[in-house]
Order: C-alpha cells, then sequence, then structure tokens
DNA sequence: ATTAAACCTACACCAACGTGTAGATGACAT
DNA sequence: ATGTCATCTACACGTTGGTGTAGGTTTAAT
C-alpha cells in the first residue's frame, strides 16, 4: 500500500485539508486518506478561521469540515472559504443528518456532504467525485434534502416560536417573550402546524428536533 | 514513535479488541491506539456476536465497544461477553451522550463510557485506566449519570406511555392502544410529569428525548 | 399602484389537557 | 400479614390549546 503510495507523483494527488475540533477525529480520517494512493492530507486543524488561513497558504484541491466547530461554525468557515476562493471544493463531513443542516450547508457552497459514520468506500470515492466537480451528494442526504424541501420555509417569527416552545413555553410566556399577545403566538402556531405536517405542539416540538430546525443542547 | 513501539515487548502490551459497525471508525480508532506504545489492536468486527467469538479467541485486555451495532446492540454484546468472562474489561465507544443510553451500558457491566469526539488523549489513557482496575467515568459522563440518578426510573407503561407521546398520540390515542380509558393515561402522566421534573406533555416529550429515554428515528 | 407576504390582533367555541381527589386490584417484599 | 408499589379507574373542575373567522400594518416586489 506504501508501495503504491510512493509510485504516485505528488503532483498528482489529490490535496486534502481536514477542519475538525477533535484531533483524534481528524486522525481517523486521515488514516483512512493515507491508504488512498490518489489523495494526500496536507493539512488538518480545529479551528474554523485557522480553516481560511491554511487553504490561503495550501490551496488544497478538496477541504473535509465538520459543522459544529468552536467559535467560528463549519458553515461560516465555508461562506469564508467560498468568499475568497469561489472555486474551492468542500466536503462538509458531520455526525449530524439533520435536513436543516444540511440545507444550509449546502446553501453555504459545500459541493457534498458526508456522515462520519458512512460506509468506509464512500468518502475517498466522494472526495474524488467532488475534485473532479461532481456536486453529487449520498442517496441518503439527497433524501433527507427533499424532504425538507416538501416543507416550505418557516418566517423568522416561527422560528421564535418554535424555539421558544422547545424551551418548554406556553402560549402565553411565549407571547410575552415576544411582546405580542397570546393570540398572536397561536396563530403563529396554527401556520406552523400546517407547515410541519403536524396536529399539535407536541408533534411540532418533535417534528422540529427531528428535522434539526431547532437544536437541543 | 514506530521506534517506541517496536523497543515495547508485545507480551507488556494491552491488547485491544475494537467493535464498531463502521470499518472507518474502526479505522480511527486505531490509528490512535496504534501511537500508543503499550497500546495494541488485536483484532477488530463490526458485528456483536462476533465480537463475543472474537473475545473467546483472543483474550484481548479491553474491549473498545459501540452502543449502535446491528443486530445485537452494544449492551446486549457487553452483557454476552461478561455473562462468559466476568472479568472482561469493556469501554463504550459511541457518539451519542443519553442518560439512558450510559445508564445501560454501565448496568451491563462496562467500565466505562466515552464519547468518539472526547479530547484526544482521553481515550488512551482511560484504556489504560479501565485496564489497570479503574471504572471511573469521564467527569461529562458521570454529571449526566448523577443526573439521570435524581430522577426516579420510570415503570413499564409510563415508558409505553412516553413511547407513544414522542409518536404524536393525544391521550384517547394512547388509551385506545394501551386498552386502557383516557383517565389512565392522564394518570400515567401525571406521576411522568412529577419524574420527569416537568409541567406539561410537550416539555415531557423534549426531555425524554433528551435524556434518551426514548430514541427519535 | 397593486399585490403579496409577514406579522400582528381579536373574539368565540369546543376539544384536549392537567389536577385534585379517591378508590380498587394484584404482585412482591419484609 | 402488612405494606408498598404499579396499575388501573372514575369524576369534576379549571386551564390551556387549536380552529374558524375577520381584519389590521408594514415592507418588498411587480
Amino acid at each position: 500500500m506504501s508501495k503504491l503510495k510512493s509510485a504516485m507523483k505528488p503532483a498528482d494527488q489529490i490535496k486534502v485539508i481536514v477542519v475538525d475540533d477533535h484531533s483524534s477525529v481528524r486522525k481517523g480520517i486521515a488514516a483512512v486518506i493515507e491508504c488512498e494512493p490518489d489523495l494526500k492530507v496536507v493539512g488538518d486543524t480545529g479551528d474554523g478561521l485557522e480553516a481560511v488561513a491554511l487553504y490561503r497558504r495550501l490551496k488544497p484541491d478538496v477541504v473535509l469540515m465538520d459543522l459544529r466547530l468552536p467559535g467560528m461554525g463549519g458553515v461560516e468557515a465555508t461562506m469564508a472559504i467560498r468568499k475568497e476562493f469561489p472555486n474551492a471544493r468542500i466536503i462538509i463531513l458531520t455526525t449530524f443528518d439533520a435536513d436543516e443542516d444540511i440545507y444550509r450547508a449546502i446553501q453555504s457552497g459545500a459541493k457534498s456532504y458526508l456522515l462520519k459514520d458512512g460506509p468506509d468506500d464512500e468518502l475517498p470515492a466522494m472526495i474524488r467525485a467532488v475534485h473532479a466537480g461532481s456536486e453529487k451528494l449520498p442517496a441518503r442526504i439527497a433524501a433527507l434534502l427533499a424532504s425538507r424541501q416538501q416543507r416550505a420555509d418557516l418566517t423568522p417569527r416561527e422560528m421564535d416560536v418554535l424555539a421558544l416552545l422547545i424551551k418548554g413555553r406556553s402560549n402565553k410566556e411565549i407571547g410575552g417573550t415576544l411582546k405580542v399577545t397570546e393570540d398572536t403566538v397561536k396563530s403563529h402556531f396554527r401556520t406552523l402546524f400546517t407547515k410541519l405536517n403536524v396536529r399539535d405542539r407536541t408533534e411540532a416540538a418533535i417534528s422540529a428536533i427531528r428535522h434539526g430546525i431547532v437544536h437541543l443542547e
């Protein structure tokens, strides 16, 4: 395996940088990639800001980016890199499969979205595909995205109501916090129920959590 | 680093097997462990049943076990191994930090519980500690366990009610499914609210999800 | 200028939910 | 045997939630 590797000229290898705040995860990803003769990890970091600097310096072919980074999140880091380098090819590699996360990641300019615990050969194949210009998502992720699309987007106000619902607040309390009447809150819930295709607030809460519209923690 | 490794006699090394259904995860863990001269991965598998067979054959010092395995879960595999080898030292290594998962894992005889994305040096240190006889849990996990202990355990019936709540069912529907009256369901919710320390069903649903009493999916 | 959408408010009605209270049964432990 | 606990039932009462209906303002797009 290392024989193959040394036979490959560096110029032909796809240069990859890995951004994840846990170095053990970076090591694991690197270990998988290093098994592939045509791929090469040229840098890694656990910080979003540093990721941008690293990109400037190393000009990798592909970036593997975790979504949840301390300080600057993966979405922000992706946007920052793409603002400066519109052709940057970034793959989001994360443990979360919430619709909303996937949606925001793709919106930010990421080319693909992989789950860390996906099949073994998925990552190298996706690196090559994305490097070659593909933007194809794994079937599972594409399905999640499609299911999200079926649902109309929520307005900012509806997001507020939903966020407070997840904190266990009553209509009256939500109204108090948002400085509107209880009736208005009910009105927002009404449209929310329709958009989320649920019958009541409990289902709405579960659905919101399941789809990653709001995050527990 | 590999110099140190070769200087270490195999007999002095702590033998580890890794059980996880994703081979890329196994590789990552192995990569981290192989950096430590006193640790050695002697086997790995993605299957719970096979894990038991592997244990019989290799008699490792420590087992790293994922919780969510296809077919036989990590808890069952842990119990199966400990039934046959009561001294087996098993560390649960998973991505989930739900109280309930941790609780069941420790109940099943696991010596420790680590999160996959924990600090880099945590895993090797824990392997050594568990091998030496320690059962200490990481602070974060211990705190989660403690918070669970504050809560009285739920009765089977209460679990049923909770599970149906997470499916978005009303009191009447839950009663219909469990073949009891709506009043009985309310009665169960009453005690449930007290035990979970919440005010209403929506909070109960959120709390149950957060603590891993019930699982989405 | 008109339309559309987000956002807000109001009121009334009924259904669903939460609580106080009270009692019955069977299982299992001391 | 007595007690404790899980389970179940019942009824009444007040609160909260969900819906039908109707109309208001502001902002942005056509």
